[in-house]
DNA sequence: CTTTGTGCAAACGATTTGCAGGATG
DNA sequence: CATCCTGCAAATCGTTTGCACAAAG
């Protein structure tokens, strides 16, 4: 009962802010956020797809491509490029690095508050720099025997 | 006469470089690592093809694209990624952070030493993290009145 | 009821691949 | 002379688009 009470109020919640960024609430564009939301990593357009229509089919490729570019316009999702070929999609908008690993290609979140604030007002005269983002890379925990 | 021996020494200096990485020199490969080290921008595969056949029409698209493998796999040039799609390629292999500027997309090198060093040991317990880099955004200087 | 989204399939653009001929070491 | 590279065209893969129908507000 709280769980479902729990669920109940997480999907209010995505519908507001769907809602709150003029955006249309349809099962598909709730089911991609609402995904995208719930994990950690960083999924790629096919992982999203195939992820979906698990659990229930509702989306075509086209769909999840669109939602997507609506949600990202709407500011609620970000693209995250660190390997050629392959866009992937993040719903932590707010500030924060990257860790890639070398090895499994996995991309973990990096807290904002890992490091000192980086002075970027005068990295070059004329230049007007307005934020910035660390990308780390190395081996995870996972790849770290193999490596 | 200065010029060509100054020429000269420097197409001896990338041929050199090129055998000590175990490549063969054909004119296709001189010609792409030349020119990608001549500037200072981080130009695509069809931006080099275009600009390589200006000069001296000496490429297909396709060899363009194995050319740029093998002088990635020997650690000579590096893939920027930082819009979805593009494929950008720089010669600067020293450690570096890039400037995007949102507006006009062009993409300038910033010096290592801009910033202290990040300490990435310890960004999480069982990371093994070997480096980073910064990317910076914002607007460049002949966006900056159209922004 | 008007507007916008969905889903299919076709179109598109960037990159890769197979292969025959050619250049490199 | 053996090996590897080039260049063409076809194949591939991710993403976008046109359009008829359906759903949202």
């Amino acid at each position: 009962m709280h769980e479902d009470l729990a669920v109940d109020s997480q999907k209010d919640i995505i519908v507001q802010v769907l809602k709150e960024k003029g955006l249309r609430v349809t099962p598909q564009r709730f089911a991609v956020y609402a995904n995208l939301l719930s994990r950690q990593d960083h999924p790629t357009v096919d992982q999203l797809l195939h992820d979906l229509n698990q659990e229930f089919p509702v989306s075509s490729q086209a769909t999840i491509y669109t939602s997507l570019q609506a949600l990202q316009t709407a500011g609620l999702v970000r693209e995250v490029l660190l390997e050629p070929g392959v866009t992937r999609y993040d719903a932590n908008v707010d500030r924060h690095h990257h860790f890639r690993c070398r090895c499994c290609g996995e991309i973990e979140d990096i807290s904002w508050t890992t490091f000192e604030p980086l002075k970027i007002d005068n990295v070059r005269e004329g230049l007007h720099a307005e934020g910035y983002e660390v990308t780390i890379y190395g081996v995870c925990d996972r790849c770290q025997p193999s490596a």
